[in-house]
This record gives structure tokens, C-alpha cells and sequence, in this order.
DNA sequence: AGTGAGATTTGGAATTAATCTAAAGTAGTC
DNA sequence: GACTACTTTAGATTAATTCCAAATCTCACT
């Protein structure tokens, strides 16, 4: 099964399961926070809206939680520069803004051909199994 | 004037003295350390070559040059994942890929019309400073 | 319903890369 | 040669994340 869109809440149970894992209240509230605001929120985020459903999660167990959904590719891990690991629930391809004054970070869609010309730049005997491609910027004032 | 091209040595120093910086025998080292061996060493990478010409450097020096060459646009900070930051001598728009087995990274010409493909993607009212594009994958065995 | 095995959660300690601090060293200027 | 600003240095500190070991929970099986 290739996953092409973002998972309705009731089949994240399912796609846990499948990894053999158990679907806790913990792991669907974290994930859950995720798809209610779409920004692109870091652990500590996450933690805080979490902790408002569920007062006695514990931020390690945001960190596991969020560590499982990206093994079961439920979400995925976003990077930038040094800072805090940001969560994205956007399984598209697709690449990422971010403003370097307020640090919000947006998708931004990129047609599978550019990944492809992109993935053709490699010289012979590299292989890539991801591309990621990250802007940096302002937003207009 | 435009960078396109790595520095030749002598012209550090006066890249620097533009900034009105010193060009200090650390300094210098730490830019060579670089020039000399182009993987992307990480800092600690960095301090221990530049140990083997001065003993007495420290890593915070290291640390102090590496950003000091950073905004005098002498060399690039280049970050993968959560992993720590690696510099890199080559000021031309390229993008990297790195070696998921062995952490290696190595540069990727990339067009520039694809940067300008890249570009022309942000809704208006996003404006990208510098994009990044990093691979991740493995080398043929 | 009760038990046991394994999975999960939790708080706190530990780790790592990087930054900060404040003292000591250097270099160009008067 | 003293003044000054710049630079280097060792060590303390920070921030994000991971590790750890104990408590809790879940499920399968009696
Ligand atoms: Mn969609
Ligand atoms: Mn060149
Ligand atoms: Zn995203
Ligand atoms: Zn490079």
C-alpha cells in the first residue's frame, strides 16, 4: 500500500497495528494535534496540546510517540538548520518554507517531474531514497 | 562583488580584513583545514586537523572561526537531519547528498535554472532568501 | 476473573553539539 | 611602551533529545 494522503484519524489504529504496535490514547492524541493545526509544530508544541487533552502525557512519551508515527510513516520529521525537529503530517512529497522572522514553516507543493530532474543530477552510483528541499525567506509584510 | 569561486589562501585574509576582521594564524588553518580535504567536516573534525598544524588550538576558537568564515561568506554551514553542522568551502549554488550508511556528503552541481524552477513555485508573497536541497540515499557498493 | 508476558508510559538522569562567559593573550596605534 | 580593541582560551551552561529503570497498562490465556 503506498500511502498517498494524510491518514483519517479512525486508520491510525489500522496502519499502527499492521507495525504490530498498539493503538494508545497517547499516540492518537499526539497525532491528532498534528492534524487539527497544520503548522509544523516541535516536540515541545506538540506536548503543550497534548497536555491539554491528556494533563498527565509525559513529554518523553510525546518524543516516543512521535518517533513510532514517523516508523510507521504517519508523519514525518522536518529539519531546519539547528533548530528544535519540527512534525509534519503531510505524506505528499512536497517541500517547505520557512520564515526567517517568525520560524513558521509552510508546505509548498513541487511537481513529482522537478523530484525526478532533481533525482537526475545524481552521477551514476548514487542512489537517493529522499530529496528534501527547504526554502528559506521572508513572507510579504 | 559576487562570490562564484572557492577562495584562493591569500585572498582569505583579505576577505576577512573587508569584514574588518584580523586575519589570525587560527583563522587561517581552520579556512585551509577545509580547502585542503573537501568532504564536510564537522567541527570536531575541523579542530582535530587543526590541531595537527597548531596543538594549542582550542575547539572553541574552531567554533569562534568556523562562524566568523561563515558571515564573511567564505564558507557555507551545511545541516542534515539532526546531525552536526558541516562546513563547506564550495560557494557555488550546489546541493548534497549524503551517504546514509557512512554519513558522507558530498556536492551536487545542480543547474541553476532549476534553482529558478525551484523559486518559481512559492505563492506570491513568499520570497526565498536560499534553498536548500539535500539527498539522502546510498553509494553503490 | 486472575495471572503473566510483553508493550507502553513516565520522571529523571545522561548525552551531545553548541553557545556563553570572563579571564588572558595579541596586535595595531599613539 | 601604554592604550585599546580584537581574539583566543578553558570551563560552565544551555537546549534538544535520548537513555534508563521503575511503574502501569493491555492482551492472551487459563
Ligand atoms: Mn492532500
Ligand atoms: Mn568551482
Ligand atoms: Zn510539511
Ligand atoms: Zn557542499
Amino acid at each position: 500500500m503506498i500511502v498517498t494522503e494524510n491518514m483519517p484519524p479512525e486508520a491510525v489504529a489500522q496502519k499502527l497495528s499492521e507495525s504490530g504496535l498498539r493503538a494508545t490514547p497517547q499516540r492518537e492524541i499526539v497525532y491528532r494535534s498534528l492534524l487539527t493545526k497544520r503548522d509544523h509544530p516541535t516536540a515541545e508544541e506538540v506536548f503543550a496540546r497534548a497536555k491539554a487533552e491528556m494533563p498527565t502525557i509525559s513529554l518523553a512519551t510525546v518524543y516516543n510517540c512521535l518517533e513510532t508515527l514517523v516508523q510507521c510513516n504517519l508523519i514525518r520529521q522536518v529539519n531546519h538548520e539547528r533548530g528544535p525537529t519540527r512534525y509534519c503530517p503531510n505524506l505528499h512529497p512536497h517541500a517547505h518554507f520557512r520564515d526567517e522572522q517568525t520560524g513558521t514553516m509552510v508546505d509548498i507543493d513541487v511537481p513529482a517531474d522537478l523530484f525526478e530532474r532533481l533525482k537526475a543530477l545524481l552521477p551514476t552510483g548514487l542512489s537517493a531514497s529522499s530529496v528534501e528541499i527547504t526554502f528559506r525567506g521572508k513572507t510579504q509584510p
